[in-house]
DNA sequence: TACTTATGATTAGTCGGCTAACTATAAGAG
DNA sequence: CTCTTATAGTTAGCCGACTAATCATAAGTA
């Protein structure tokens, strides 16, 4: 099914703000601040990471794995991999195996502990790197083409206001 | 594996921008402010999602169908579902039948369209949003309390200024 | 040294996304 | 009225995320 990207999650967060006019205890701002930064969350998530996708079949989690990967030529073991990456061993191991199977990472075990591996990229991981980041370093500037400078940086300072402690 | 939240994803973004520095024609001020927005994007995605998922089995997607549903107590189509929570039906389907085995919904055929079927919410299904809800926009509004009203409205403009034509 | 504990990697099983292919029914066109 | 096309829902299979359990090896300790 074709979804209708553009307008994707404007019906679907709506709702959650409808819900919210309608209890008078709730802080209706805060709730639409939530929904507007959704939204243009999944649509950054289009147009930076599933272009990637269909392209190349590369997703943001492969991807962050592949940067790390190309700044470790020497090899560097999946749960330092897992640990930079911020997921688990769990989902470096399904990973890497697929990497492996399509041949943009190859590992050998460690010769200094029984227990450990190591993984780097192929040349044909590290071409696919060369071939896709001037493309995604040109869409993300493009995405923030219409921000100058300054409200690029006071969006930043607000960004950092909302509060996950 | 105890994966530490609070900082998860800075060395991960951080890698990205590291990458971005040692090219000269990238535009650093534009991957910087990408890095902060994911950064607060899955800051959010814990305190707001995650809670709901590890207290009440309940994620993201599964929410905004449950909001749905809430406000169509006569039912509504699968399909109707799909397009409003701007997923694919065999999501909704997959996700569905989960939610009849954990008795959250119900589904019947439509009587006047032999393809079709219709969803409720169950009893227990619309109790669970009256126990979620409150809490959920508490943390909402929680999650942006340093905010004032006017710098919550810069936001949303800034974030609006974010092209994803 | 032997036993216990910690660590590295994997596997099984779950969930929520997706696409593609399929079945059944409805609706439209000739 | 029949044939074609569109629509509703499901299924199979993939991916990336998770937890929990398991196995092997290292490291620390009595």
């Amino acid at each position: 099914m074709a979804l209708r990207y553009t307008i994707r999650d404007l019906p679907r967060r709506e709702g959650l703000r409808r819900f919210a006019e309608q209890i008078p205890e709730v802080d209706v701002s805060a709730v639409e601040l939530l929904v507007q930064f959704l939204q243009t969350s999944s649509d950054i998530q289009y147009t930076i990471f599933d272009i990637l996708e269909r392209k190349y079949k590369l997703s943001e989690g492969k991807l962050v794995v592949m940067i790390i990967l190309y700044h470790e030529p020497e090899g560097i073991a999946p749960s330092k991999l897992a640990e930079k990456a911020c997921v688990t061993r769990a989902t470096i191991s399904a990973m890497l195996h697929r990497m492996v199977r399509d041949k943009l990472a190859w590992v050998v075990c460690d010769s200094t502990d029984g227990r450990g591996k190591l993984v780097a990229l192929t040349e044909r991981g590290r071409s696919l790197m060369d071939e896709i980041l001037p493309g995604h370093f040109l869409r993300t500037a493009q995405l923030m083409k219409n921000l100058t400078e300054e409200e690029r940086h006071t969006l930043i300072g607000l960004l950092k206001k909302i509060d996950v402690s």
